[in-house]
DNA sequence: AGAAAATGAAACCTTAAGGTATCAATATGA
DNA sequence: TCATATTGATACCTTAAGGTTTCATTTTCT
C-alpha cells in the first residue's frame, strides 16, 4: 500500500491567511495533526481530508493527490 | 473528532459488477478492508479513499460523505 | 532590535486501521 | 438441488494516526 500523498494545505492556508492552529481549531484536530499532514509525515483519515476540503470549498482531489510508487495499482 | 462517514462503495461496486475481493485487489488492500469500510466500521485513510474514487472515476465526495454529529465543526 | 507568533520536531501514550486467517450465513448459478 | 461465490464477522497482531506537552528555530510585526 505504499503511496505518497501530496497535499496543498499550506497553499490554501496561505490564501485564506490561516495559521496551522487556526485550521486545526476549525477542523477540530490538534495543531500537530495539521502540521504532520502538511509536512507529509502522516496520512490523514478520510474524515479529516473531507473536513479540510469542505472548509476550503474544493474537492478533496484539489488538496490531496496520490503520487504513484512501486506497487499498488 | 466524532463524525460518521457515509459511503456508497457498494453502489459503485454494483454498477461496475465488482465483488469486494475484486475491488480490494484493484485498490491493493485486503477484502476485509473494503468490507469494514463499506459497512462503516472503519474510516479509511485518504490514500484508500483517493484510490477508490480514482478507480470509479468520480471525486471522493461522491463516494464518501460526512454526516455531522455533535462536535467538530 | 526585540517581542510575539508560527512552525517543526521529539517524547510518550492510546486507540484505530489494516493485515491474515477462519467460519457461518447468504446469494448466485449450473 | 448442489456447488460455488460472496459477504459479514471474529480473533489476533502490528503499525500508524492522532493527542498532549514541550522546546528550539524561524517568521513576522512594531
Amino acid at each position: 500500500m505504499s503511496a505518497v500523498l501530496h497535499n496543498r494545505i499550506r497553499v490554501f492556508r496561505a490564501e485564506h491567511r490561516l495559521s496551522q492552529s487556526d485550521l486545526a481549531d476549525i477542523i477540530g484536530v490538534s495543531r500537530k495533526t495539521i502540521s504532520t499532514i502538511e509536512v507529509g509525515r502522516f496520512v490523514p483519515s478520510t474524515i479529516i481530508a473531507l473536513k479540510i476540503a469542505r472548509h476550503f470549498e474544493v474537492p478533496v482531489e484539489e488538496i490531496f493527490a496520490l503520487e504513484q510508487l512501486s506497487d499498488s495499482p
